[in-house]
RNA sequence: GGUGGGAUUCCCGAGUGGCUAAAGGGGGCAGACUGUAAAUCUGCUGGCACUGCCUUCGAUGGUUCGAAUCCAUCUCCCACCA
Protein backbone atom coordinates (compact mmCIF):
# COMPACT_ATOMS: atom_id res chain seq x y z
CA UNK A 1 0.00 0.00 0.00
CA UNK A 2 1.42 3.41 -1.18
CA UNK A 3 0.66 6.70 0.80
CA UNK A 4 0.91 9.82 -0.46
CA UNK A 5 2.45 11.90 1.54
CA UNK A 6 4.45 15.16 2.45
CA UNK A 7 7.74 15.05 4.72
CA UNK A 8 9.50 18.36 6.47
CA UNK A 9 12.75 17.97 7.51
CA UNK A 10 16.05 19.39 8.34
CA UNK A 11 18.60 20.36 11.06
CA UNK A 12 17.39 21.38 14.66
CA UNK A 13 15.80 24.67 15.77
CA UNK A 14 14.72 25.72 12.08
CA UNK A 15 10.69 25.50 12.72
CA UNK A 16 9.77 22.38 10.92
CA UNK A 17 7.19 22.35 13.43
CA UNK A 18 5.08 25.12 12.78
CA UNK A 19 5.65 24.86 8.88
CA UNK A 20 3.89 21.01 9.43
CA UNK A 21 1.03 22.98 11.33
CA UNK A 22 0.96 25.44 8.29
CA UNK A 23 0.74 22.54 5.50
CA UNK A 24 -1.13 20.02 7.37
CA UNK A 25 -3.88 23.17 7.48
CA UNK A 26 -3.97 23.98 4.15
CA UNK A 27 -3.86 20.50 2.82
CA UNK A 28 -6.24 18.41 5.24
CA UNK A 29 -3.18 16.75 6.96
CA UNK A 30 -2.60 15.00 10.03
CA UNK A 31 0.82 14.92 11.17
CA UNK A 32 3.24 12.13 12.36
CA UNK A 33 6.40 13.32 14.21
CA UNK A 34 9.45 11.80 13.54
CA UNK A 35 11.62 12.05 16.17
CA UNK A 36 12.69 9.79 18.76
CA UNK A 37 12.57 12.06 22.04
CA UNK A 38 9.21 13.59 21.92
CA UNK A 39 7.77 9.90 22.11
CA UNK A 40 8.15 10.50 25.35
CA UNK A 41 6.07 11.96 28.03
CA UNK A 42 7.28 14.73 29.99
CA UNK A 43 10.57 15.87 27.49
CA UNK A 44 9.05 18.54 26.67
CA UNK A 45 11.63 21.69 26.85
CA UNK A 46 14.17 19.56 26.13
CA UNK A 47 13.01 17.90 22.95
CA UNK A 48 11.86 21.18 21.97
CA UNK A 49 8.25 20.01 21.88
CA UNK A 50 6.19 23.43 20.75
CA UNK A 51 2.52 21.75 21.75
CA UNK A 52 0.90 24.90 21.48
CA UNK A 53 1.75 25.14 18.06
CA UNK A 54 -0.27 22.07 16.62
CA UNK A 55 -3.66 24.02 17.63
CA UNK A 56 -6.26 21.92 16.34
CA UNK A 57 -4.38 19.67 14.04
CA UNK A 58 -3.91 15.97 14.86
CA UNK A 59 -0.47 15.01 15.87
CA UNK A 60 0.90 11.73 15.81
CA UNK A 61 3.46 9.49 18.15
CA UNK A 62 4.24 12.67 20.64
CA UNK A 63 3.86 11.30 24.10
CA UNK A 64 2.96 7.90 23.31
CA UNK A 65 5.48 6.80 26.01
CA UNK A 66 6.81 6.75 29.12
CA UNK A 67 9.61 8.63 31.02
CA UNK A 68 12.19 5.30 31.36
CA UNK A 69 10.94 3.01 28.88
CA UNK A 70 12.90 2.46 25.80
CA UNK A 71 11.87 2.87 22.06
CA UNK A 72 13.71 2.06 19.16
CA UNK A 73 14.03 2.35 15.22
CA UNK A 74 11.82 -0.74 14.82
CA UNK A 75 8.68 0.10 17.38
CA UNK A 76 8.47 4.17 16.24
CA UNK A 77 8.34 2.66 12.19
CA UNK A 78 5.43 0.38 13.25
CA UNK A 79 3.66 2.98 14.94
CA UNK A 80 4.35 5.08 12.26
CA UNK A 81 3.29 3.19 8.99
CA UNK A 82 0.00 1.84 11.42
CA UNK A 83 -0.60 5.62 12.05
CA UNK A 84 -0.49 6.50 8.55
CA UNK A 85 -2.53 3.75 7.31
CA UNK A 86 -5.34 5.15 9.74
CA UNK A 87 -4.71 8.86 8.53
CA UNK A 88 -5.19 7.63 4.77
CA UNK A 89 -8.28 5.89 5.86
CA UNK A 90 -9.67 9.50 7.31
CA UNK A 91 -8.68 10.84 3.66
CA UNK A 92 -6.23 12.90 5.30
CA UNK A 93 -2.52 13.25 4.11
CA UNK A 94 -0.12 12.37 6.58
CA UNK A 95 2.72 15.01 7.28
CA UNK A 96 6.09 13.53 8.40
CA UNK A 97 7.32 16.32 10.48
CA UNK A 98 10.95 16.23 12.55
CA UNK A 99 14.85 15.79 12.23
CA UNK A 100 15.22 12.22 13.70
CA UNK A 101 17.07 11.49 10.33
CA UNK A 102 17.35 7.76 10.95
CA UNK A 103 13.93 7.62 11.49
CA UNK A 104 12.77 9.37 8.72
CA UNK A 105 14.89 7.89 6.52
CA UNK A 106 13.39 4.48 7.57
CA UNK A 107 9.89 5.64 6.92
CA UNK A 108 11.26 6.53 3.21
CA UNK A 109 13.37 3.83 2.11
CA UNK A 110 11.25 1.23 3.35
CA UNK A 111 13.74 0.04 5.98
CA UNK A 112 13.30 -4.03 6.14
CA UNK A 113 13.73 -4.43 10.10
CA UNK A 114 13.25 -7.35 12.45
CA UNK A 115 9.56 -7.47 13.91
CA UNK A 116 9.96 -8.37 17.43
CA UNK A 117 11.41 -6.19 20.59
CA UNK A 118 15.45 -6.17 20.44
CA UNK A 119 17.30 -8.35 22.60
CA UNK A 120 20.50 -5.99 23.79
CA UNK A 121 22.51 -8.77 25.53
CA UNK A 122 21.56 -11.46 22.71
CA UNK A 123 23.06 -8.07 20.21
CA UNK A 124 26.14 -7.71 21.87
CA UNK A 125 27.11 -11.43 21.46
CA UNK A 126 26.64 -10.91 18.03
CA UNK A 127 28.38 -7.73 17.99
CA UNK A 128 31.58 -10.06 18.92
CA UNK A 129 30.80 -12.57 16.47
CA UNK A 130 33.46 -12.86 13.43
CA UNK A 131 31.97 -12.00 9.87
CA UNK A 132 31.67 -15.93 8.96
CA UNK A 133 29.96 -17.01 11.54
CA UNK A 134 27.15 -14.48 11.42
CA UNK A 135 26.82 -15.40 7.38
CA UNK A 136 26.74 -19.51 8.48
CA UNK A 137 24.03 -18.61 11.38
CA UNK A 138 21.87 -16.70 8.95
CA UNK A 139 22.03 -19.54 6.52
CA UNK A 140 21.66 -22.00 8.44
CA UNK A 141 18.22 -20.48 9.87
CA UNK A 142 17.19 -19.31 6.41
CA UNK A 143 18.95 -21.10 3.50
CA UNK A 144 16.86 -18.27 1.15
CA UNK A 145 19.27 -15.85 2.27
CA UNK A 146 22.31 -17.60 1.07
CA UNK A 147 22.57 -15.01 -2.14
CA UNK A 148 22.22 -11.80 0.13
CA UNK A 149 24.57 -13.06 2.25
CA UNK A 150 27.29 -13.86 0.40
CA UNK A 151 28.55 -10.78 -0.65
CA UNK A 152 27.79 -8.74 2.76
CA UNK A 153 30.76 -7.63 4.38
CA UNK A 154 29.38 -4.65 6.53
CA UNK A 155 28.93 -6.24 10.29
CA UNK A 156 25.88 -4.01 11.00
CA UNK A 157 24.07 -5.33 7.89
CA UNK A 158 24.91 -9.25 8.88
CA UNK A 159 23.53 -8.46 12.07
CA UNK A 160 20.48 -6.84 10.96
CA UNK A 161 19.74 -10.04 8.55
CA UNK A 162 20.56 -12.29 11.45
CA UNK A 163 18.07 -11.16 13.08
CA UNK A 164 15.34 -10.99 10.69
CA UNK A 165 16.28 -14.23 10.15
CA UNK A 166 15.80 -15.60 13.90
CA UNK A 167 12.96 -13.17 14.08
CA UNK A 168 10.08 -14.80 16.06
CA UNK A 169 8.00 -11.75 15.30
CA UNK A 170 8.25 -11.98 11.64
CA UNK A 171 5.02 -13.73 11.06
CA UNK A 172 3.50 -11.20 12.76
CA UNK A 173 4.71 -7.94 11.06
CA UNK A 174 4.41 -9.88 7.95
CA UNK A 175 0.63 -9.33 8.20
CA UNK A 176 0.77 -5.83 9.05
CA UNK A 177 -0.15 -4.06 5.76
CA UNK A 178 2.98 -3.34 4.14
CA UNK A 179 3.36 0.38 3.66
CA UNK A 180 5.40 2.33 1.66
CA UNK A 181 5.29 6.17 1.52
CA UNK A 182 5.18 8.03 -1.47
CA UNK A 183 6.55 11.28 0.05
CA UNK A 184 7.44 14.77 -1.21
CA UNK A 185 10.06 15.60 0.79
CA UNK A 186 10.20 19.49 2.11
CA UNK A 187 13.39 21.03 4.05
CA UNK A 188 13.79 24.05 5.92
CA UNK A 189 17.18 25.47 4.97
CA UNK A 190 18.89 28.50 6.70
CA UNK A 191 23.26 28.54 5.77
CA UNK A 192 24.66 26.62 9.04
CA UNK A 193 25.81 30.02 10.10
CA UNK A 194 22.40 31.03 10.70
CA UNK A 195 21.18 27.40 12.24
CA UNK A 196 24.00 27.85 15.03
CA UNK A 197 22.51 31.69 15.73
CA UNK A 198 18.87 30.23 16.31
CA UNK A 199 19.92 27.14 18.27
CA UNK A 200 21.81 29.59 20.51
CA UNK A 201 18.52 31.80 20.57
CA UNK A 202 16.26 29.07 21.48
CA UNK A 203 18.37 27.21 23.97
CA UNK A 204 18.18 30.34 26.08
CA UNK A 205 14.44 30.80 25.80
CA UNK A 206 14.05 27.34 26.74
CA UNK A 207 16.64 27.63 30.18
CA UNK A 208 14.37 30.76 30.90
CA UNK A 209 11.36 28.63 30.19
CA UNK A 210 12.23 26.00 32.91
CA UNK A 211 14.26 23.05 31.16
CA UNK A 212 16.23 22.48 34.11
CA UNK A 213 13.52 22.36 36.43
CA UNK A 214 11.93 19.86 33.72
CA UNK A 215 15.24 18.08 34.31
CA UNK A 216 14.69 17.66 37.68
CA UNK A 217 11.30 16.63 37.92
CA UNK A 218 11.83 13.71 35.12
CA UNK A 219 14.60 12.89 38.00
CA UNK A 220 11.69 12.31 40.52
CA UNK A 221 10.04 10.40 38.17
CA UNK A 222 10.23 6.64 39.53
CA UNK A 223 11.36 4.77 35.84
CA UNK A 224 13.77 7.39 35.39
CA UNK A 225 17.19 6.87 36.30
CA UNK A 226 20.24 9.21 35.67
CA UNK A 227 21.20 6.45 32.90
CA UNK A 228 18.56 6.66 30.75
CA UNK A 229 18.66 10.59 31.20
CA UNK A 230 22.27 9.78 30.14
CA UNK A 231 21.50 8.26 27.09
CA UNK A 232 18.96 10.87 25.46
CA UNK A 233 22.26 13.29 24.61
CA UNK A 234 21.81 16.65 24.48
CA UNK A 235 20.13 18.61 27.14
CA UNK A 236 19.27 15.50 29.53
CA UNK A 237 22.69 14.68 29.27
CA UNK A 238 24.24 17.63 29.47
CA UNK A 239 21.50 19.32 32.19
CA UNK A 240 21.48 15.91 34.49
CA UNK A 241 25.47 16.75 34.97
CA UNK A 242 24.36 20.41 36.15
CA UNK A 243 21.53 19.33 38.53
CA UNK A 244 23.71 16.53 40.17
CA UNK A 245 26.17 18.83 40.77
CA UNK A 246 29.17 17.88 38.22
CA UNK A 247 29.98 20.81 36.91
CA UNK A 248 28.36 24.65 36.61
CA UNK A 249 26.02 26.03 34.82
CA UNK A 250 28.08 28.39 32.55
CA UNK A 251 29.96 25.03 31.77
CA UNK A 252 27.25 23.19 30.97
CA UNK A 253 25.29 25.42 28.69
CA UNK A 254 28.24 26.23 26.60
CA UNK A 255 28.99 22.28 26.46
CA UNK A 256 25.35 21.75 25.50
CA UNK A 257 25.24 24.46 22.95
CA UNK A 258 28.48 23.19 21.07
CA UNK A 259 26.90 19.48 21.38
CA UNK A 260 23.88 20.91 19.94
CA UNK A 261 25.34 22.27 17.04
CA UNK A 262 27.49 19.37 16.56
CA UNK A 263 24.35 17.19 16.61
CA UNK A 264 22.28 19.79 13.66
CA UNK A 265 25.63 18.97 11.57
CA UNK A 266 25.80 15.58 11.70
CA UNK A 267 21.93 15.60 10.54
CA UNK A 268 23.11 17.79 7.15
CA UNK A 269 25.31 14.92 7.18
CA UNK A 270 22.52 12.59 7.19
CA UNK A 271 20.21 14.49 5.15
CA UNK A 272 23.48 15.01 2.23
CA UNK A 273 23.72 11.09 2.48
CA UNK A 274 19.65 10.83 1.92
CA UNK A 275 20.38 13.15 -1.44
CA UNK A 276 23.26 10.89 -2.13
CA UNK A 277 20.64 8.18 -2.07
CA UNK A 278 18.38 9.50 -4.76
CA UNK A 279 16.18 10.81 -2.55
CA UNK A 280 15.57 14.19 -3.55
CA UNK A 281 15.19 17.37 -0.62
CA UNK A 282 13.19 20.14 -2.09
CA UNK A 283 14.75 23.06 0.38
CA UNK A 284 13.07 25.98 0.75
CA UNK A 285 15.57 28.87 2.33
CA UNK A 286 14.06 29.95 5.28
CA UNK A 287 11.31 27.46 4.82
CA UNK A 288 9.50 29.53 2.54
CA UNK A 289 11.20 29.95 -0.40
CA UNK A 290 9.85 28.17 -2.68
CA UNK A 291 6.97 28.10 -1.27
CA UNK A 292 6.61 24.97 0.60
CA UNK A 293 2.57 25.26 0.51
CA UNK A 294 2.89 25.02 -3.42
CA UNK A 295 4.91 22.38 -3.84
CA UNK A 296 3.08 20.22 -1.49
CA UNK A 297 -0.28 21.37 -3.58
CA UNK A 298 1.28 20.78 -6.82
CA UNK A 299 2.88 17.15 -5.45
CA UNK A 300 -0.86 16.21 -3.72
CA UNK A 301 -2.88 16.79 -7.28
CA UNK A 302 -0.19 15.02 -9.60
CA UNK A 303 1.04 18.07 -11.01
CA UNK A 304 4.39 18.21 -11.84
CA UNK A 305 6.59 19.51 -9.02
CA UNK A 306 9.67 20.90 -9.98
CA UNK A 307 13.43 19.80 -9.03
CA UNK A 308 15.09 21.26 -5.95
CA UNK A 309 16.68 24.41 -6.59
CA UNK A 310 19.76 23.17 -4.83
CA UNK A 311 21.12 20.68 -2.90
CA UNK A 312 22.68 20.34 0.46
CA UNK A 313 25.67 18.41 -0.86
CA UNK A 314 26.21 21.47 -3.29
CA UNK A 315 27.15 24.23 -0.37
CA UNK A 316 30.30 23.76 1.36
CA UNK A 317 30.07 25.24 4.91
CA UNK A 318 34.23 25.16 4.86
CA UNK A 319 34.85 28.46 6.81
CA UNK A 320 37.64 28.98 4.44
CA UNK A 321 36.06 28.36 1.30
CA UNK A 322 34.58 31.54 -0.43
CA UNK A 323 31.77 29.79 -2.31
CA UNK A 324 28.63 31.59 -2.66
CA UNK A 325 25.73 30.13 -0.66
CA UNK A 326 22.05 30.22 -1.84
CA UNK A 327 21.06 33.11 0.43
CA UNK A 328 17.76 33.37 2.31
CA UNK A 329 14.98 35.56 1.05
CA UNK A 330 14.48 38.12 3.33
CA UNK A 331 10.90 39.22 3.28
C1' G B 1 58.35 52.11 41.81
C1' G B 2 60.53 46.92 43.10
C1' U B 3 60.78 41.63 42.30
C1' G B 4 59.17 37.17 40.12
C1' G B 5 56.04 34.48 36.15
C1' G B 6 54.28 34.68 31.30
C1' A B 7 53.19 35.84 25.75
C1' U B 8 53.10 29.12 21.04
C1' U B 9 49.10 27.69 15.28
C1' C B 10 41.08 29.35 15.65
C1' C B 11 41.09 28.45 21.48
C1' C B 12 43.39 25.98 25.73
C1' G B 13 48.05 23.95 26.26
C1' A B 14 53.02 20.87 25.68
C1' G B 15 57.64 21.90 23.80
C1' U B 16 63.87 24.87 26.31
C1' G B 17 69.26 24.30 20.02
C1' G B 18 68.50 20.09 14.82
C1' C B 19 64.16 14.08 14.78
C1' U B 20 59.12 20.75 15.06
C1' A B 21 54.36 22.88 10.61
C1' A B 22 55.33 22.22 16.18
C1' A B 23 52.49 16.70 21.45
C1' G B 24 47.62 16.58 23.62
C1' G B 25 42.76 18.44 24.23
C1' G B 26 38.76 21.67 22.57
C1' G B 27 36.47 23.89 18.49
C1' G B 28 35.75 23.66 13.20
C1' C B 29 35.24 20.74 8.60
C1' A B 30 34.23 16.08 6.31
C1' G B 31 32.49 11.17 6.83
C1' A B 32 30.46 6.05 8.70
C1' C B 33 26.20 3.93 10.78
C1' U B 34 19.00 -0.40 8.87
C1' G B 35 21.41 -1.01 17.19
C1' U B 36 18.72 2.78 22.60
C1' A B 37 20.68 7.53 16.51
C1' A B 38 19.60 13.90 20.51
C1' A B 39 23.48 7.76 20.36
C1' U B 40 28.20 5.68 18.84
C1' C B 41 32.58 5.78 15.89
C1' U B 42 36.43 7.63 12.04
C1' G B 43 39.51 11.07 9.10
C1' C B 44 41.30 16.03 8.24
C1' U B 45 42.55 20.79 10.34
C1' G B 46 49.13 27.04 8.36
C1' G B 47 49.65 28.17 2.84
C1' C B 48 50.94 26.59 -1.97
C1' A B 49 52.47 25.44 -8.34
C1' C B 50 51.99 19.81 -2.28
C1' U B 51 57.54 13.25 -2.49
C1' G B 52 59.22 19.93 -2.60
C1' C B 53 58.88 25.09 -1.38
C1' C B 54 57.05 29.25 1.56
C1' U B 55 55.03 31.59 6.12
C1' U B 56 54.14 30.76 11.59
C1' C B 57 55.69 30.23 18.19
C1' G B 58 54.45 38.92 21.17
C1' A B 59 58.16 42.76 18.33
C1' U B 60 63.00 43.95 16.72
C1' G B 61 68.00 42.87 16.51
C1' G B 62 71.92 39.30 17.76
C1' U B 63 74.69 34.35 18.77
C1' U B 64 74.85 29.72 15.80
C1' C B 65 76.01 25.52 10.15
C1' G B 66 70.99 25.52 12.43
C1' A B 67 66.46 29.02 17.13
C1' A B 68 59.64 28.43 19.26
C1' U B 69 63.90 27.01 22.16
C1' C B 70 70.18 30.92 23.80
C1' C B 71 71.37 36.62 24.40
C1' A B 72 69.83 41.99 24.23
C1' U B 73 66.26 45.67 23.91
C1' C B 74 61.15 46.85 23.45
C1' U B 75 55.56 45.99 23.91
C1' C B 76 51.66 43.82 26.56
C1' C B 77 49.68 40.53 30.54
C1' C B 78 49.68 38.16 35.44
C1' A B 79 51.43 37.66 40.51
C1' C B 80 53.55 39.35 44.89
C1' C B 81 55.98 43.47 47.44
C1' A B 82 55.59 48.83 47.91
Amino acid sequence: MKIRSIAITGPTATGKTRLAVEIAREIGGEIISVDSRQLYRGLDLGTGKDLEEYGPIPCHLVDVAEPGEVWHLAAFVRAARRAAVEIAARGHVPVLCGGSILYLAALLQNYELPGGEPDWEARKELDAMPVEVLRAGIVAARPEFAERVREESNHNRLRRLWEIAHDPGEAAQAQEPPVEFDALVLGVYYPREEVRRRIEERLDARFAAGMVEEVRKLLQHPGVSEQWLDNLGLEYRQICNYVTGRCGFDQMRLELLQKIRQFAKRQDIFLRKLERENLPIHWCRAGRDPDPAELARAFLSGKEVPPPEFTLCSITNDPKASFAKPGVASR
